[in-house]
DNA sequence: ATAGAATTGGGCTTATATCCCACAAAAAAA
DNA sequence: TTTTTTTGTGGGATATAAGCCCAATTCTAT
């Protein structure tokens, strides 16, 4: 279905297990994976995690790093280590690689776990977003739905009833 | 993989021993001891201790010490010698030079424990700050991401541009 | 209904962080 | 000085988590 469109698309329910194991719906496992298997978790919004191929992912990260090297070597040090310390510790956090293990699931790292919310054996939401994975804790969810499309809300409610 | 870029990147959490050791990552160790085994641990902003490569601190201490000497010797002596010392004397406390022990392991400095306001046997977050590596606090560190996480685009092409 | 696939739970192995104890060195007290 | 106490350091042992593979239940589709 989605395969067609080389987009990311569908909303699945899934549990996080006792390890905070994930499996991801093999629609949308087979396009993440599409570019290779290595795959990038990062932290957007709290109660939101996004999964990207690291191909597309890289590139945005790449360029800082690469420019934070030269910057270095260039010896500007007085005024910009400051500067890079701080974006290499927001990088830091903000985003890790990871790979799916068996049966394509996905174990939610530690420092992430916090900033999604989720607890073991729980639900969690997971949303294609075109480019990339989205992992949603439910109330997060349903408040980010219910906010920017209210139409759906209805639709979002019946099936979970 | 992060030792690809040269970059200190990457978050973690260790907890602090009785008598005040913490074990630094592997990851972070090998980039942190690239340049030698001589360290500087030095105070950031309270809750958080910053850990250098003494080939990168180094040249700090030294601007700032030509810095003093240039005041002293443009004459205004009385006036300055007062913020001088004070100066001195932050340099004093500011920095320490340290080494990993065994299994890379830190022992936070007397002086430094109350300053990062760390207890013996709780945990801290270490962070990988491109030029340097960060002992945090737990409840610094997530006030620190939360306050500077929204402006970390606007850092980014900032530093890009 | 049956077959196949997918999801999830669990056991086992391996790696590693951390707890704990022993020893050494330094400081304090006698 | 000698003794006692405190603090730093090393290394073994244990617990905890990660990785890997298999089993069982659920779901879908023929």
């Amino acid at each position: 279905m989605s395969a067609a469109t080389g987009l990311l698309i569908g909303e699945f329910i899934r549990t996080v297990d006792r390890r905070y194991r994930l499996a991801i719906p093999p629609e949308l496992c087979e396009l993440l994976l599409a570019t290779g298997s290595r795959l990038v978790i990062a932290k957007e919004r709290s109660g939101c995690l996004s999964l990207w191929p690291a191909a597309i992912w890289q590139p945005r990260i790449d360029g800082a790093i690469e420019i934070m090297g030269s910057k270095l070597q260039a010896g500007l040090f007085a005024q910009r280590v400051g500067q890079l310390q701080e974006l290499g510790r927001l990088l830091s956090t903000r985003h890790k690689i990871v790979s799916l293990k068996a049966r394509s699931r996905l174990v939610v790292p530690e420092g992430f776990r916090e900033f999604l919310g989720v607890q073991p054996d729980t639900e969690l939401v997971v949303v294609g977003a075109a480019v990339c994975v989205e992992l949603w804790q439910p109330a997060a969810w349903n408040a980010c739905i219910s906010s920017e499309m209210p139409e759906f809300r209805r639709r979002i409610d019946a099936l979970t009833a």
